[in-house]
DNA sequence: TTAAATGCAAAAAATTTGCAGACGT
DNA sequence: ACGTCTGCAAATTTTTTGCATTTAA
């Protein structure tokens, strides 16, 4: 278990209940929307307010201790800062998983920025289709 | 020129005075989000509706004449459908190049989805960085 | 001619802001 | 004790909806 607070400290934030709360119920869950972080924390924080989400999850996103995952057609999710990987999307159930990523495609990324004088900083692949469960359903 | 026209009509959309404008200035300008969308078009049919412009990207992103480009931290943003490519964001000035994109990557990503019993439809690589002129401005 | 599309205005949803009181360090 | 953080309520921004009218085919 990641220790939170130290987390939370070394990004100079403080370790509130709050933050713990929200990094915990990611860390649980994988990937959240504000509102799925929202209904989650609130069963055990019932007066935690929906604008402390969000100021926190900006706040924890430019501090880089939360990394936001942009996804076609919906809200975004937000995962813990953690080593590179993909994203294998389901475009039915909107779930996302996580797959290392390999270094062979890294250095392949890097060779096409460099080209372009573009400073590359970080990468991010989303793999859109259906999910072993869902192509299931809907084979039925 | 494409022919917008024959493209709208066999995907069953009518081909309108606003549909056409839209994919025309997403064509002449890259890539757009809603808000860019509307104040380019406005200057030449100024009675245009941005509720026009919401069902008409949602429908055109469905029929897959647009490509939805969600961006981390930012609005997404739309563009034509093309061949497969990834995207150079900057972080700094919101710019989006793209970039042809390698089949050798291709190979790779489906091995992964495959093992993973996933139903690979569509993928997206975004990376995020500064581009040249940015990273000179920065550098003053 | 007629089903589909537009534009408006209003509603709903999502996000941000300001501030008084509470809390972590 | 101090400055930061929270929760609330209000403001703002973004997106969606319903409907009367217009328009492409």
């Amino acid at each position: 278990m990641t220790d939170y607070v130290k987390v939370l400290q070394e990004n100079d934030l403080k370790a509130t209940f709050q933050r713990i709360n929200i990094l915990d119920v990611i860390d649980k869950n994988g990937h959240m929307s504000v509102e799925d972080i929202y209904e989650e924390i609130i069963k055990v924080h019932p007066s935690i307010s929906l604008a402390t989400i969000y100021k926190n999850i900006i706040l924890m996103v430019e501090k880089s201790v939360l990394v936001e995952v942009p996804i076609a057609s919906k809200k975004p999710k937000y995962e813990l800062a953690k080593s590179d990987h993909i994203h294998l999307i389901c475009t039915e159930c909107g779930d996302v998983e996580d797959k290392a990523c390999l270094d062979m495609t890294d250095k392949v990324f890097h060779d096409l920025t460099d080209s372009e004088g573009f400073m590359l900083h970080k990468r991010q692949v989303n793999l859109y289709g259906l999910c072993a469960s869902c192509r299931e359903a809907l084979a039925s």
